[in-house]
DNA sequence: CCCCCAATGTTGACAGTGTCAACTTTCCAC
DNA sequence: GTGGAAAGTTGACACTGTCAACATTGGGGG
């Protein structure tokens, strides 16, 4: 009989696609180390040879939502749109994924549940940042007194969107009526780049 | 000898006291039933008899932490300042509680350890958000294309302040510098209410 | 005054958790 | 082929929240 063999074959990927599904199916409360093994029909301690600990591997988990929520950052994206279309779009993506996959979204950001310093979550996460930047430069919210700056862009750019996903996964906006991301941005002056 | 008499006089509010000491030095992890009980020298057992459940607990530190969060919203304000200024202040107010009590504040909105249907964290968040209510009555975000709307003013400002918050009190704005709430806060447009 | 009962706390048990050490099985490089 | 590293298992440990059964207290109606 070809029972199933003593080792997985490809444990490491199947752990974290099955954190993912629990993550979908339970939240963050239902990610145990337990209920992750069993659910890839492994023991309660094989996790440990891969991960080391319960935080590494949600901080794998974490890594594999980064690259998907670059992924819906860009798929708006079109070299044809004007500046402001595709700064909206890639904020849309960027809300959007976070309202599809709240869990994952939450467990992302959660320097409790992961760890930041980890060199693949880093990655993950710099290519995710990379959009914002990108799509940011050469727009501009000038405001008297203070200096233009990429920097003070981006950080605004970015407060908003994560601040609005989160409010709005949390409930706190079921009251008031929907809109798209657009409805809250702030008008920008465009400025040619150089 | 006068030993512990057996009814604690005031458990509940020490119950919450105590929560929100362990916040400070460990942070939600750490704040377990036992660990909350054990600190006010009573059973594990206690807490049940007045909060029903750990997210019964929980959402009632929270509760306290909205009306501290009230508190220092208000302290900046003064009669005499500007619409602008009593913004910022505001704002500042907001994002200064979050970064001075991370774990509180990152309890207050987590409808995962909080029951955001008790009525009592209903009222104490309520008057949190009146304060934002409040300041920014009377500005404008105008764009075009857009109608003037308070709603939009809300979200747009509360994302903005929220999503700061989470991401400073995450360190994702470790590499860069130090700057007011002002320093992201789009122009405003002052329009004579009535 | 006294007694009963509701409120408050305690104790012990239960299933579940992450981590660790000791062990077994497998596979690959030499 | 064989030794050793990689991968997986097992059992134990301390910890968690919840619950039922019990103990204690104090206050209000007889």
């Amino acid at each position: 009989m070809t029972s199933r063999p003593y080792h997985h074959g490809d444990l490491k990927t199947a752990l974290v696609a099955a954190g993912i599904d629990i993550l979908e199916a339970e939240g963050i409360p239902g990610l145990s180390l337990r209920a992750i093994a069993a659910r890839c029909g492994v023991s309660h301690s094989a996790p440990k040879n891969h991960f080391g600990s319960l935080k590494g591997l949600l901080t794998a988990i974490a890594a594999e939502g980064f690259r998907r929520h670059t992924t819906a950052m860009r798929e708006g994206l079109s070299e044809n749109a004007s500046r402001e279309q595709r700064l909206a779009a890639a904020m849309q993506g960027y809300a959007d994924f976070a309202q599809a996959n709240p869990a994952l979204f939450q467990l992302m950001f959660s320097k409790q549940h992961c760890d930041f310093e980890d060199a693949t979550l880093m990655e993950a996460s710099s290519s995710s940042y990379a959009v914002l930047r990108e799509i940011s430069t050469g727009l501009d919210w000038a405001k008297a007194g203070l200096p233009d700056s990429q920097t003070r862009t981006e950080m605004m750019l970015w407060s908003l969107v994560h601040g609005y996903a989160n409010l709005r996964n949390e409930g706190l906006f079921d009251r008031l009526p929907e809109h798209p991301i657009d409805y809250i941005l702030p008008a920008s002056t465009y400025r040619e780049p150089r």
